[in-house]
DNA sequence: GGAGGGAGTAAGACCGGTCTGTCTCCTACC
DNA sequence: GGTAGGAGACAGACCGGTCTTACTCCCTCC
C-alpha cells in the first residue's frame, strides 16, 4: 500500500478537484476536509483562510493547466512556431471532448468573484500570464504586433471555452479556423 | 410626484440591477427587498423562490439586453445585412466603454450555477437565442453555413465580453476585425 | 353615502440550515 | 514529551423561506 500523501498535499489535491469542477462558493471548507481526510484545525494550520486556499488552488491550476496541459501540450505537438500556436486549439479540442471538462478556472473565478475581489484580481493576473505565453509564441513565429495578436487570440481561446461549457464540443475547431486567419493577418510584411 | 411602481415591478427592477452587477449568489433576497422597499411576504407572494426570481431576471435581461440593446442597436446602425452583423460589435464597443459594464448575465449565471442547475440550463437557452439572432442576420446577408457561422460569431462575442471583463475595453474592435474575416469566409460562392 | 370586509402590503420575528473560522480533547509518532 | 494531526463541538454570521401583526386601500352592498 502506498504511503499517504502529507496533509497539505491532500488538501491541495481535494481543493483542486472540487474548485475546478464546481467553483468556489459552491464548495465549503468542510467538503475539502472530508475529501482530503483532514481535520479542520489542520486545514487552517496550513491555510489561514478559505481565500488563501483558493489562491493556492489558482497557483496549482496555472502549473497543471496553463503550463502543464496547454503550453507544454502545444509545444509538443507543433514543429514550427505557427504550428505550435495552432496546436493550442488541438489541445483544446481534446480537452473539450473529455467528460471531465471543467472550463477555465481563471475565467470562472473572475466571473464568480468579480473585479475588485482579491481572487478576481488574481485570476486576471493568471489570464494575463496566458496571454504572455501566446505573445511569446507569436514572437517566435515572427508575427507582427504580438500584443494585439495575443489579445485577439485570447478572445478565441476564452470564447471557445465558454462555447464548450454550453455544450459545443467542436468549438475548438471553429476557433482554430479563425485563428488561422488571424495568423495570416499578422504575418510580416504588412499585408 | 410620480406614483410609485407596483411592488412586482420594483422587485424586478431591483433584482435586475443587483443580479446583473453582482451575480446571483452574492445577492440575498433581503437585499432585493431593501432596494425595492418591499416586504419579504410580498416578494414571496410574487415569486415562489429566489430561483424563480432569478428566472424572471433572466427573461427581463433578454428583453432589455439581447433584444433591446444588442439586436435593436445593431439593426439600427447598419443599412445592409452585413453592416448590421458588424454593428453588433459597435454596440459592444460602446457597451464595453460604459462604466457600468456588467458582462453577459447568461454567461455569468451559467458559470456560477453550472450545467445541470435549472438556472444554468435556462442561461444556455438564452445564449442559444442569441445565436439564433445571429443566424437569422447571417441568412439575411446571404451567407452560407449559417449555423456554423453563428457559432463562430458567438465565440467572438463571448470571448470579447470576457476580455472586457478583464479590463480590455477595446476587445470589441479586435473581435470585429476577426468577424470581418469570418464573413469573408462565409460568402457565397464557396471560396 | 356610509359601513363592512377582503386583498395587498410593510415590517419584522422566527426557523432550520449552512457557512467560515476557533477551540478543545485525544491520539500517534518521532 | 512535544508536535502534528484526527474528530468534532462551538461561535457568530448569514441564508432562504415561513409566518404574524398591523395598516391601508378599494370594492361591495345595504
Amino acid at each position: 500500500m502506498q504511503t499517504e500523501l502529507p496533509p497539505r498535499e491532500r488538501i491541495l489535491d481535494a481543493a483542486y478537484e472540487l474548485f475546478s469542477q464546481r467553483g468556489i462558493r459552491d464548495v465549503g471548507v468542510e467538503e475539502v476536509m472530508v475529501r482530503s481526510r483532514v481535520a479542520k484545525a489542520t486545514l487552517y494550520r496550513h491555510f489561514p483562510s478559505k481565500d488563501a486556499l483558493v489562491l493556492a488552488f489558482l497557483a496549482r491550476r496555472e502549473q497543471r493547466w496553463t503550463l502543464g496541459m496547454v503550453e507544454a501540450g502545444a509545444r509538443d505537438r507543433g514543429r514550427t512556431p505557427e504550428e505550435r500556436l495552432l496546436a493550442l486549439f488541438d489541445v483544446f479540442d481534446e480537452w473539450f471532448h473529455r467528460d471531465d471538462f471543467d472550463g477555465c478556472s481563471f475565467v470562472n473565478v473572475l466571473l464568480e468573484m468579480r473585479w475588485g475581489h482579491p481572487l478576481g484580481r488574481a485570476s486576471i493576473q493568471y489570464l494575463e500570464n496566458i496571454r504572455a505565453i501566446v505573445r511569446s509564441m507569436a514572437e517566435e513565429a515572427g508575427l507582427r504586433d504580438t500584443d494585439s495578436f495575443a489579445r485577439s487570440w485570447h478572445i478565441l481561446m476564452k470564447g471557445s471555452i465558454i462555447s464548450a461549457a454550453e455544450g459545443d464540443a467542436d468549438a475548438a475547431r471553429r476557433a482554430q479556423a479563425m485563428a488561422r486567419a488571424l495568423i495570416e493577418q499578422h504575418r510580416r510584411p504588412q499585408s
